[in-house]
DNA sequence: GACAGAATGTTATAACATAACAGTCTGTCT
DNA sequence: AGACAGACTGTTATGTTATAACATTCTGTC
């Protein structure tokens, strides 16, 4: 465990995201590279804006600063690339939030569970293979066959329970 | 077990569902009744609504079945109703699919499981607590404090699986 | 029957997402 | 190089989901 993470999958607010970005985006180019996916400027860009922040990104918002680089793209641009991110598992959709976040895993199986801080709105992917497993069971029990998994956990992340009084937790 | 479910928590296709339907409106105004709730008219018809099938309705689905009676309500009407319904726990909305499914269990703690089959687009519900306890405890382990869960599990249901040949069943 | 608060009606618009078709880029084959 | 196929992007229009804001009506209470 580097200095980079706290234990709790949440990302310190003195970490060296620099380094963290370029990290994810060399990540990125090598896993599209050994599987033959083409990342383009547009999709690397978007990919790029999406890991300006832990918390998640909204389409629109995305466009907004595609925007800022004085080409004005439409709203097909950027969900092609999210598309093209989320089919090459580069990014989770957020489907409670309507927003996307990058994947922070090096492996890619891509059946995540997400802490969502309702708090600071940033999320944490963790990838708990016993949560996988009880809920593969708990699936089959039912005789249904599982495909994909979606799991967002909404809630307060240990920092701002710290901040904001832990004479809350009540569990 | 009562011959109106399978063992697999999806409705069989020859269950009673009117009986299905007066039941679940039968606990849905007792439940609002206990705790002080006004099961309106509209209300009740929307709930009514999206019994009517174990399929997800879409908000603008049930607002085209609420004008079929002769007044032409407008989204809000339809979305007030939801929100009173989910605030109420009858009903559950399925984030990935943006719809609504009602809750058939009666007891109310509402962090349910549910399997949404991706070919007949039926829906059932699972409250496992075996995940709800690993979910927990996953999250914990992370300092993460649970408010809700949102888990939704696509996949293949026991009906389909078996109509549509058991030779795709790789797990 | 007047009042307060809840519920609903109404109009407009915000937020999220995709269809359809045209144009451009990239690599490959000859 | 030139022609071609397929992938990618641009562009226009529109579909889908949801909410803000304000007017009106309903319901129970004093």
């Amino acid at each position: 465990m580097d200095s980079s993470r706290t234990a709790s999958a949440f990302a310190a607010p003195d970490h060296d995201h620099t380094a963290c970005v370029s990290r994810a985006l060399a990540d990125a180019e090598a896993h599209c590279r050994a599987h033959g996916l083409r990342l383009t400027a547009t999709r690397r860009r978007v990919l790029e804006i999406i890991c300006q922040g832990h918390e998640p990104a909204k389409a629109y918002d995305i466009l907004e600063q595609l925007g800022r680089a004085g080409r004005h793209p439409a709203p097909p641009t950027v969900y092609r690339a999210l598309e093209f991110l989320l089919d090459a598992r580069l990014i989770h959709r957020i489907d409670s939030l309507n927003a996307y976040v990058a994947c922070v895993h090096p492996n890619r199986q891509h059946s995540a569970q997400l802490l969502v801080c309702s708090s600071c709105e940033q999320v944490a992917e963790i990838d708990d293979p016993q949560i996988q497993a009880v809920l593969d069971q708990g699936a089959s029990r039912h005789g249904f066959k599982v495909d994909s998994q979606t799991v967002e956990i909404h809630g307060r992340c240990p920092r701002c329970r710290a901040a904001q009084g832990a004479d809350h937790e009540g569990a």
